[in-house]
RNA sequence: GCUGGCGUAGCUCAGCCGGUAGAGCGGCGCACUCGUAAUGCGCAGGUCGUCGGUUCAAGUCCGACCGCCAGCUCCA
């Protein structure tokens, strides 16, 4: 009898039922009996652990499935196609050391150790195995074997990194993954063969550190990616393509509006309609700014190194700052602008009643980064904060941080952009007391979830000075950008003695918000043009329009009503060149020009323009004030 | 900063095994005077990133430097 009882397993199912099946039964299995889609099935769950679905079950648990449209079945496929990569890496290059190899945001990489430099051509002809080893349908078996035949086996294959894996595992046991003439080292799960496997695609190679250690051994990254279905692959190789259409850097260049150069690396130009766009962000932040009651400052760029010193930026942030001197003092090029800002608060005695003190600054500031993370207006070694230093009393801090969370909402609405917020917590290398961080941290957990924000933590991820709330915005391709950010302060008022006379006539130490929307206009500009794909709205467009006449004998014409839009201060082009209308329209075009202005005799003996929209072909014929009017309610509600 | 790749006309790119530089677009000129995404013809434009080396000869080979691109965080 007890032998029977231990012959099944009792199962509790994913809708609720339990069911009797004798030990030892697979979750596909199980699926096929409860009639499953198991094509569709990747893995299943027991008790919440992912499991092969090919796992004998020897005790009573509760099943769940995964299937491929699940993230977690993705990562199970990315996985396996990884391991389907150094199947196809070491039947080509049988010499090659395999490193680790997972899943990741996009797809999946394996790190290999092989001397020969791979070339794309390689990467066509890994592909072509790995497509080979589809066919075969080689079955995907889990093993579990002692550490110790674990150690022996991957001294045999010869496999270092593997060996060095292994010694840091305490486990008595390990599982192995075999498929055909390949074995891996790995928790698994994975599909449960290679046949499942096919919507993927290599994509590049690239250096890096074995453990991530430029101490380390550089190895060689084969990136690549992998979806359940071909469709879905294609999708998001459209979106590659689609991101690359849109590279700030390129339509930077194609539409004029700014430029790096050798001879100021890091150090962005702008063009006059680069400026344009600089200017109109300025102007809105500038009226929600004083709207909210800030008051906008500017402090110097260089600064006496003393000064930073105090701030504890020279302990805290020397590498990334440039220093210089004058008449032999010692200065520093501001990489924050907060120094400066506490220096304008010292000046004169402050009431209570002076509290919140919202200064605010476009504060240009440079970084020393390294050469290699230079990337476009996106990261660059000089750039404009959009900051703010909220100087408050400690019962301010959550009303403050809230109306910063409003003003933030406000900004990114009108770019269609949505977000998600992160709390980062005390680094390693912070000034300050526990005590303030907690209180710091606090105020900014109370004022996320008064609002019932969603957020997530990011442990240890803080300023050197304060916890922060992180703002990532979502693009038009679903990409994300960290921007705005809000940091709440203990120290600074600390190690500058910042003070206030309270209603008692005590002095009393204020908190300082730091906050920025845009973050870096810089880098805001250029996650613009990626997410209008250098479309921009009517108020943002460098040229919002161009009057076109259609033959030159339409010139004069042409010319009163650009003069009359100019007039009414709008910024638009004649292109009466001797060329083509058909061609004149076509440059318009592709300079994203949002209206075309066509006139010819008709418009010229009504007064009126025949008006065309950036990227659509009907068009209206109206009357001049007409236009004025709309335009003019367009860019008033940027949209 | 590190590793790998790249650097030729304003832009995109060609240029074999070393023999002295080419196209398209753009620009300029001329013709056409044109009604909605590229009219035709012609002309100009390059110390081949910089410096040094090898060679009778270097865009091409070697070295250094500068810049750009990708990655360097994801831990069986």
């Amino acid at each position: 009898m007890a032998e029977q009882q231990a012959a099944t397993v009792q199962l509790t199912l994913a809708d609720g039922s339990v069911r009797a099946f004798p030990a030892g039964v697979t979750p596909r299995q199980v699926a096929q009996e409860t009639g499953m889609p198991v094509d569709e099935l990747v893995c299943a769950t027991w008790d919440g652990e992912l499991i092969d679905l090919d796992r004998p079950l020897e005790t009573d648990g509760r099943l769940g499935w995964v299937d491929a449209a699940s993230d977690q079945g993705l990562e199970v496929i990315r996985h396996s196609t990884a391991h389907l990569m150094a199947q196809a890496i070491k039947r080509l290059y049988p010499e090659a050391q395999l490193a680790i190899g997972p899943p990741v945001e996009n797809g999946f990489y394996y790190d290999i150790d092989l001397e020969r430099r791979l070339t794309p051509e390689d990467l066509e002809k890994l592909e072509e195995e790995m497509r080979r080893i589809v066919a075969e349908d080689l079955p995907i078996r889990r093993e579990v074997v002692a550490t110790d035949e674990a150690r022996r086996l991957f001294q045999e294959l010869g496999e270092s990194y593997k060996l060095e894996i292994l010694a840091e595992i305490d486990d008595p046991t390990v599982s192995l993954y075999r498929q055909g003439e390949f074995v891996d080292l790995c928790r698994g799960p994975h599909v449960v063969s290679t046949g499942r496997l096919g919507a993927f695609k290599l994509l590049n190679v690239a250096g890096a550190y074995w453990r991530g250690d430029a101490q380390n051994k550089q190895l060689q990254r084969l990136y690549g990616t992998a979806f359940p279905t071909q469709e879905g692959l294609e999708a998001y190789l459209q979106l590659l393509e689609e991101a690359e259409r849109r590279d700030h850097r390129r339509l930077g260049r194609e539409l004029g509006l700014f430029s790096l150069m050798e001879e100021a690396p890091g150090f962005p130009f702008f063009h006059p309609k680069g400026m344009v766009i600089r200017n109109e962000l300025e102007a809105l932040w500038r009226q929600e700014h004083i709207r909210r009651g800030y008051q906008e400052i500017r402090t110097p760029i260089l600064l006496s190194q003393e000064l930073w010193l105090r701030s504890g930026h020279w302990d805290h942030y020397r590498e990334n700052m440039y220093f210089t001197q004058i008449d032999e003092r010692p200065f520093a090029v501001k990489p924050m602008n907060c120094p400066g800002h506490i220096l304008l608060y010292r000046e004169g005695v402050k009431s209570y009643r002076d509290l919140p003190l919202r200064f605010c600054e476009l504060g240009l500031v440079h970084r020393h980064e390294l050469s290699g993370v230079l990337h476009g207006l996106l990261r660059v070694r000089a750039f404009t904060q959009d900051d703010a230093h909220l100087f408050v009393r400690p019962d301010q801090i959550q009303e403050e941080v809230e109306g910063v969370l409003e003003l933030m909402d406000r900004i990114y609405s009108l770019f269609g952009f949505s977000y998600q917020l992160e709390l980062s917590t005390r680094p390693e290398n912070s000034i300050g007391t526990d005590e303030m961080w907690e209180q710091a941290t606090g105020a900014l957990r109370q004022a996320l979830e008064r609002q019932g924000r969603q957020y997530r933590v990011n442990e240890g991820d803080g300023a050197f000075y304060g916890p922060k709330i992180d703002f990532h915005l979502r693009d038009s391709l679903g990409r994300t950008w960290q921007c705005g950010t809000i940091q709440v302060d203990f120290a600074m008022p600390e190690r500058f003695e910042l003070e206030y006379v309270g209603p008692d006539g005590n002095r009393h130490r204020p908190v300082m918000i730091h906050r920025a929307i845009y973050g870096s206009l810089e880098r805001f500009i250029g996650i613009l043009i990626e997410h209008y794909a250098g479309a921009f709205p009517l108020w943002l467009a460098p040229v919002q329009g161009v009057v076109l006449p259609v033959a030159e004998a339409h010139a004069p014409y042409a010319r009163q009503v650009w003069e009359r839009l100019r007039e009414a201060g709008f910024r638009v082009e004649l292109d009466d060149r001797d060329e083509k209308l058909g061609y004149r329209i076509r440059q318009a075009e592709v300079q994203k020009v949002p209206y075309m202005l066509v006139v010819g005799g008709r418009e010229a003996e009504t007064g009126q323009v025949t008006v065309r929209r950036r990227g659509e072909r009907e068009q209206v014929t109206q009357s001049l004030e007409e236009l004025v009017a709309t335009w003019r309610e367009e860019v008033a509600a940027r949209r």
